[in-house]
DNA sequence: TACTTTTATCGTCGATTTACGATTGCAAAT
DNA sequence: ATTTGCAATCGTAAATCGACGATAAAAGTA
């Protein structure tokens, strides 16, 4: 249906995307995969584990916030960085709902493009 | 570049943060999606859903395509996009691993960081 | 107060991204 | 062979990203 051109995109292309482009980069993976673990959970103790400067690393992690992956509460002298659960909520019910529309290789070949 | 710290990021890491990347633009979010409902599947037509140039779109494409998210079959005079499915397999176990990894929130605040 | 530790921010640099118009290339039709 | 139509590529410009060192800010400690 060649419709005329949408002004924009819909809220959850935008989110998605959003989420997605914290996740677009190896450090950030690295990083929520460190939090996760609980190995680490201080900015300076990822620091040690990430081949990436202090402030590298706090940049990252101000991604991660502002995409709502991560949060982190003052502890004294040094910043707690921990997992937003309902972020991931989010991430899930964002992504579940992506990948539900696209294909599953039940079909071998499958590209039965047009 | 001058990173003497630990290792670089895995491999799992890297892939999942290229196809984040992929990802993490509302107009390639809206292609793949478009792609999915079989809507459409020429460039040309998807140059009319979307509020971008051809150019703009065909570069957009060529992303995707690199990220395996995409496959396009020459078609006569046009080519015909559409969604690679072995990809797609691809992208769901990443990011399955990677969300099995995070938080749910089953503890309402369950943030008990630290 | 002064000092130390920890993190955020600033300023900068080069590389990459995003977008566009214009051009080129390719396949079918004339 | 020429024309037509579609898609890829080129060239360019503005914006953003990713990285760093240096500096500032905040909190605890001496």
């Amino acid at each position: 249906m060649a419709s005329h051109k949408r002004e924009h995109f819909t809220a959850a292309e935008q989110q998605l995307a959003a989420v997605a482009k914290a996740l677009g980069h190896p450090a950030r993976v690295a990083i929520v995969r460190l939090l996760a673990q609980r190995r680490v959970c201080v900015c300076g103790e990822l620091v040690l584990e990430l081949p990436l400067s202090q402030s590298t690393v706090s940049q990252h992690l101000k991604e991660l916030k502002a995409a709502g992956l991560v949060q982190g509460e003052v502890d004294g002298p040094r910043v707690c960085y921990c997992l937003d659960a309902a972020g991931w909520a989010v991430a899930r019910r964002l992504f579940g709902d992506l990948l539900a529309e696209m294909p599953v290789a039940a079909a071998p070949d499958a590209a039965g493009c047009c």
